[in-house]
Parts: structure tokens; sequence; C-alpha cells
RNA sequence: GCCCCCAUCGUCUAGUGGCCCAGGACACCGGCCUUUCAAGCCGGCAACAGCGAUUCGAAUUCGCUUGGGGGCGCCA
């Protein structure tokens, strides 16, 4: 299927991959696929100085770890490339010039030290902060005077002074800005590099991109965008500001509200499929009632209509619960394949591997049902591996128990079960439940000292199939171990 | 300070003039199930920011106020 839709998600390796980018990056390829139109990847890396090494690396993993895929861009290649700005010097270069020549930019050789001083002394007398257009008007001699002192100089662009510029967003409808208020931002740093809106806009006409969808951020800076298209008469893309995603205390989320980076999401155990249904769940609807939703079913019923205008904040209790269902969905196998890296990286040092496969399969179903994410896992499973249990043996009296009435529950127990020639769930509760009734105990009462006997711990997975899984000879151990344990009370 | 955007339960949201004394989900609180935990099921708590206007009728339209967010870099 082909289409005119192209977008575009244009990360800049600056940091980690932040939930509120994946979003945008999300929605970006969930409208390029619902359109059978073209989902490309650019980098921006325009800012040398705060390139970070492995930030690339990190974005492009997010992606696909969602299963997010690009049509263009690294890796993939495509016929707009290169996909990397800091390849593309030379036609924002171009572009630059041709707007100095037209009239339409001026070089400027302000120095960052002049430009601080103005900027201090604009928010001193409470006025907005911009340049103040010292270069705009320069003389070719004053000009010529500046180049003699080896300035080089910043490509601003001459912004309009009067007049409105306006547009249509897809999302928040018409919005319009005074001139008047738009400075004369900078086009090319002195390094040589763009800055983001020349490049921008030199690129996403280049690449033919049809739609912007960014985050209402750059809702402000859309205007220069506008008047660069019209300076360089160039057809502007239609935008969509989308809403932001925001932390529990209403701003803009960061690292002091906990994960923010989709890797670390992955690494604490969460669903990319839980994932992206709940991300593409922020800021977006398809109706009153669906939460659970796969991705195609996200493809086929995305649109930029069903988009909020309002802000989202990032409510990690509820993608906790929503991990929780898409691991309870998992097919056993499938569920166990994925457990088996957090098993072996956070089970004891002292457990042996490899982890023996069969047994593995055999705890799994125990846990899939309590585990909300796969970081918990090895902690819930953690008593089916090790060798030597730790608690308090205080827990092994229940309620209404004292110390040798537990202790001769265990020693029963251990006789009946010595005997049993089928260790698994039924003949296990064919002789444990009648044994309650035998030392007049509740059944609640008995199953909560084996239980914890077993495991070690008062909230478990169900007795009987714990200690099947277990087998008899580690459960007759822990028992004989637990009734020691209260006899040196 | 200036500019822009936004405004329904604590949170994510449904709602585009009458179907809404506002629906769903998470969380929370009860209950059921039950050997504990979890899951599941049933029930409950809980919102249209305020004020005006338009209209027979407003959460839905308009205005003002208030509140929140974003932007104002040789960052993106």
């Amino acid at each position: 299927m082909t289409s005119s839709v192209r977008v575009r998600y244009a990360p800049s390796p600056t940091g980690y991959p932040h939930v509120g980018n994946i979003r945008t990056a999300l929605f970006n390829w969930l409208f390029a696929r619902h359109a059978g139109g073209s989902f490309v990847v650019r980098i921006e890396d325009t800012d040398v100085t705060r390139k970070v090494k492995g930030a690339l690396e990190a974005i492009l993993d997010g992606l696909k770890w969602l299963g997010l895929d690009w049509d263009e861009g690294p890796e993939a290649g495509g016929k707009y490339g290169p996909y990397f700005q800091s390849q593309r010097l030379d036609i924002y270069h171009e572009a630059a010039e041709r707007l100095v020549s037209q009239g339409d930019a001026y070089h400027c050789y302000c120095s960052p030290e002049r430009l601080a001083e103005m900027r201090a002394e604009q928010v001193r007398r409470k006025q907005p902060p911009g340049y103040d257009r010292h270069c705009r008007d320069l003389s070719l001699k004053e000009r010529a005077a500046k180049e003699a002192e080896g300035i080089t100089p910043v490509v601003r662009f001459k912004a309009p002074l009067e007049g409105q510029t306006g547009f249509d967003d897809l999302i928040r409808g018409g919005v319009v800005f005074e001139n008047a208020t738009i400075d004369d931002f900078i086009l090319l740093k002195s390094d040589g590099y763009p800055t983001y809106h020349l490049a921008n806009v030199v690129d996403d006409h280049l690449m033919e991109i049809s739609h912007v969808l960014r985050a209402e951020e750059w809702l402000s800076s859309t205007p220069r965008h506008l008047l660069l298209y019209r300076a360089l008469g160039f057809e502007p893309p239609r935008f969509a500001h989308l809403p932001m995603i925001l932390g529990s205390d209403r701003s803009k989320l960061s690292k002091r509200h906990g994960a923010v980076s989709i890797t670390d999401y992955r690494e604490q155990g969460y669903l990319p499929e839980a994932m992206l249904n709940f991300l593409a769940l922020l800021g977006w609807s398809l109706d009153d009632k669906t939460e659970i939703l796969s991705p195609e079913e996200l493809i086929a019923s995305f649109s930029l209509e069903r988009i909020s205008k309002t802000a989202a904040i990032f409510n990690a209790e509820k993608l906790g619960w929503m991990n929780g269902v898409y691991i309870r969905r998992l097919g056993l196998s499938d569920f166990t394949r994925r457990s088996l890296p957090f098993l072996d990286r956070d089970l004891p040092p002292g457990v042996e591997r490899p982890l023996p496969a069969g047994y593995v399969e055999r705890v799994m179903p125990l846990v899939q049902e309590r585990a909300r994410t796969l970081l918990e896992v090895p902690e819930l499973a953690q008593f089916f591996f090790v060798d030597e249990l730790t608690y308090e043996p205080a827990l092994l009296i229940a309620r209404k128990m004292d110390r040798d009435s537990a202790a001769a529950a265990l020693e029963t127990s251990l006789e009946r079960l010595l005997e049993l020639p089928v260790f698994d769930e039924e003949s296990l509760e064919a002789v444990l439940r009648p044994l309650a009734e035998e030392l007049g105990l509740k059944a609640g009462q008995l199953f909560g000292t084996l239980r914890v006997a077993v495991t070690g711990r008062t909230a478990a997975p169900p007795l009987f199939q714990t200690m099947a899984v277990l087998g008899k000879e580690q459960c007759l151990k822990r028992i004989k171990a637990a009734r020691d344990r209260l006899r040196r009370l």
C-alpha cells in the first residue's frame, strides 16, 4: 500500500530515550502504519557538546524493543539520506547562505557574553528575553570590521517586525502568534552546525515529511518554523502537537520522578506489549471502555481525532496493573523464556546454574499469576531454588497455636508424608486435610504452619502444588528443619 | 515579565446541546471465593474549576476569572 503520509521521529542523542519521547515515536509510528505511510527516524545530532555516548544505541534499542520498526533511517537507509544531521551540514549551509543573500537572514557577531548581559538586563527589567537585533542592520563597513577582528559570526533569521503567523494544528485547531514576539533566532551556530530550527525545517522538507507529530513543547516554536518554510519557499507540513506527559507532581517528567528511560522499564521487567499499550493510552483512547489493545488493534483504530488536548500524568500504578494483565496472558513457555534472564541474574549466587529447565517449567505456573513484573519473578520463586530457608521461627506457630502444638503438627505431618508413595497435589491434600481434623486443628492452622516450614513465608502459592513441585525429599528436609527450630525456641 | 496551550472522579479517560442527578479503567474501601498470597467475581467511594451569557434545555457553545502546563539558549 502506498500513501502520501510520511512522518518522522527525530530524536537527539543527548540522553536516554525518555518515555515522553517514545510516546511521540509511538504515535508517529501508529499514524504511519494506520495510513500505510512511511515512518522515518532521523537523528538530530547537531549539538556536539551535549552528545551522550551510548544514547543513540539506547534510543534505537528502545524502538526495537517496542516493535516500532522504521522504514528509513539509521540501519535501514533510504533514498532521503543521510539520516544523521551531522552528515548533512552542507545542506544547511546552503540554505542559510541562500537566506542571507535573499535578505531573510544576517550574520551576527555578538559575543555570548554580550548576549548573556543583554538577557540578564531584560529579565531585570521584566522584559521578555530575546535578541535585541544589534547586528540586524550592520553596514558593510561595520561587518568588515568585525570580520577583521576574526569573529566567526552566527547566522540569524530576520524575523518580521509586524504581522501574525498562524496555522491550523490538527489537534488544537487554529493558533496565531504575533510576529513581534518572535526574535531573530539563530540558524547557524558559530561552530558551523545548524540549530534545531533550521535543520528540522530543511530536513522535513527534503525528506518530504507530510505530518509533524511532536510534543506540545514545540508549539511555540512553530511560527518560527512556518516563517522559515515561507522564506525558503517550502510548502510546510501539517502540524499536530501532542499533549505532554507529566510526572506525578504535574511537572515535566524527569529523573526525579523515577524511571523515565524506556530502557529502565525493560530492566524492571515490564513487557514491551504492555508498555506499548499503556503509552498508547496516554493521550489517546479508543472509546469509553477498551483498555487492552494489541499493536494490530492500535494500528487499526488509531486516529488523530481521538488524541486528547490535555497533558497526562504518567500513572506507574496503572502500568503495573496492565503489565500484570499481559504477564498472565502469556503462554507458559513464553513466560518462562522471558523470566529466565531475570531468574539467572537475580536468584542468589548460591543457586547452581544453569537452572534445570524442567524444574523451572514446573515452578513458573505458580508464580505467573502473582507477578506484576518479571523483576518480581526471582523473588517470588526464590524458595523453590535455594537450599536453606531463612525465616523467623515464630512464624511457624499459627494463630491460636503454641510452640508445642506446632512442633507436634510438623512431627505428625512428617510421619504421614514419609509414607506417601506418590507426592502429588491430590495425594498431599488427601493426607493433610484429614490430618488437620485429626490434630484438632483448622485446615488453615496446619497449612499455615506447613507453608512457613516449606516456603519460609506466610504468603506463597497454593501449598499442595508448591510441595508437589518441591518434591518429597526437599519437603521432608524442610519440615524437619522447621520442627527442630521450634524445639530450640 | 511576555507569548501560547489546556481545564470531567486522586490518576488515565468516555462524553461534540436533550440518551448524563455523567460511563469505563487504575488506585482505594467492603463482600464473595479460599489453606495464605495472587487472580477472579460482586458492590461502594469519587469529577463536569468559578461566574456570567446563548438556549425550551449546557459537561458539551461564547466571554471573563481562576488554576495548571509549555515556550522565551550559539539545547533539542
